[in-house]
DNA sequence: TTGAGTATATTCACTGGACGGTATACATAC
DNA sequence: GTATGTATACCGTCCAGTGAATATACTCAA
């Protein structure tokens, strides 16, 4: 055959992809992916050093598309920040209530490869996170907040708590809450338009 | 030796305990926990239909004793409602600074078992964390907070977020994050001691 | 234009080990 | 002499990773 590399390479992530995200990392085995990838084991492994090598594939493979949809979701809300962000949570609601949704799949895996700190996906895992904390702080000090790096991460906390108290009870209503209280804190940090001096901590 | 059953299932659920909270679920073996309880995996299997079973009672074991910790971080705190809520989650995080913290063992198995909604452990786990929201709203309640309900579910929210991402970039400040974030909502819904009438949402 | 040689890509068949679970037998306590 | 409890040894299966061979595309000299 001799495809170009990426092809391949690719089909093998987009079906690791769906299965790790399904029943998760040590769930699926080698010969699965490469049986969802029609081909064989070994040609896999000719693409791929190890599985380790290949679940970092797959995390990084989510890396932009995910970043990319919060960011949209935000864009396409309408209203001030707070409408904006909670917008983010709404999305996210919607998509939760599809039957294949089994929730954020950087913390699965670092929830299941909690022992292995070191271990490459989770230090994708954790970038992504970055990227998505750094991009909501940008996003709020640019819209006149003053503390945005705390609001940032209280933002975040909110998110990834309801990725996993959804995940718990299946219930994406929580994820409303969050976005309510995620609501009530931008609003809280917004300067008061009016007396506009120091107000700090 | 045919010592009384219940020392052996408890010996059998301690190291259980132990491994499965260290390794996950999958990454331990049935074989491994015998071993750490000093039996036969043939023993253990006299004890326990399944490892399910025995997940299942790892998880149930830590119910009762994790309930009652956040209940005494939350009694031992001095001061008002918002100090006391802020007093658990900086407990939270100074436990999550011992080098064997692994996150929410509750959390993780759901995370690590998504694809099995309906295993007992996942009951279990989702029963504890109902268990907690709860416990928070009746706490509320009694404080005069009017919507105990959509509080209780928001400080869920942060607590379970802030395992969620201390387990991913091992920073247990996002804990102390989160504790603020859960101060400064409850404090808002607080009644204002002065005008008191519908102020609803 | 062709054909030899090389790098890329893929397959089949296998290994060594771990894993969940069980058949059988033995020991102790009441 | 039967309930309970523990141990040895085993079964069938799965799984990550590999060795050896083969097939295809690419390069470049004749």
């Amino acid at each position: 055959m001799a495809r170009p590399v990426t092809d391949t390479r690719e089909r093998i992530i987009a079906a690791a992809s769906k299965l790790f995200y399904s029943d998760g990392i040590r769930g699926v085995s080698v010969d699965a992916v490469a049986a969802k990838a029609g081909l064989t084991k070994r040609t896999l492994y000719y693409h791929f050093r190890s599985k380790d090598d290949l679940v970092a594939a797959y995390l990084a493979a989510r890396d932009q598309p995910n970043l990319a949809l919060f960011q949209r979701w935000f864009a396409e809300t309408e209203g001030g920040l707070p409408d904006k962000i909670e917008g983010i949570f709404r999305n996210l609601a919607r998509s939760a209530r599809h039957p294949k949704w089994q929730g954020c799949g950087f913390l699965r895996t670092s929830a299941e490869l909690a022992n292995m700190p070191g271990h490459p996906a989770i230090k994708i895992g954790a970038a992504h996170k970055k990227k998505f904390e750094n991009w909501l702080r940008m996003t709020f000090e640019s819209g006149g907040i003053g503390e945005g790096s705390r609001l940032a991460r209280q933002i975040l906390l909110l998110l990834d708590g309801s990725f996993a108290v959804v995940l718990l009870h299946r219930d994406p209503s929580y994820m409303e809450t969050a976005g309510e209280a995620a609501r009530s804190l931008t609003e809280a940090a917004l300067p008061t338009r009016r007396k506009r001096t120091v107000a700090g901590r």
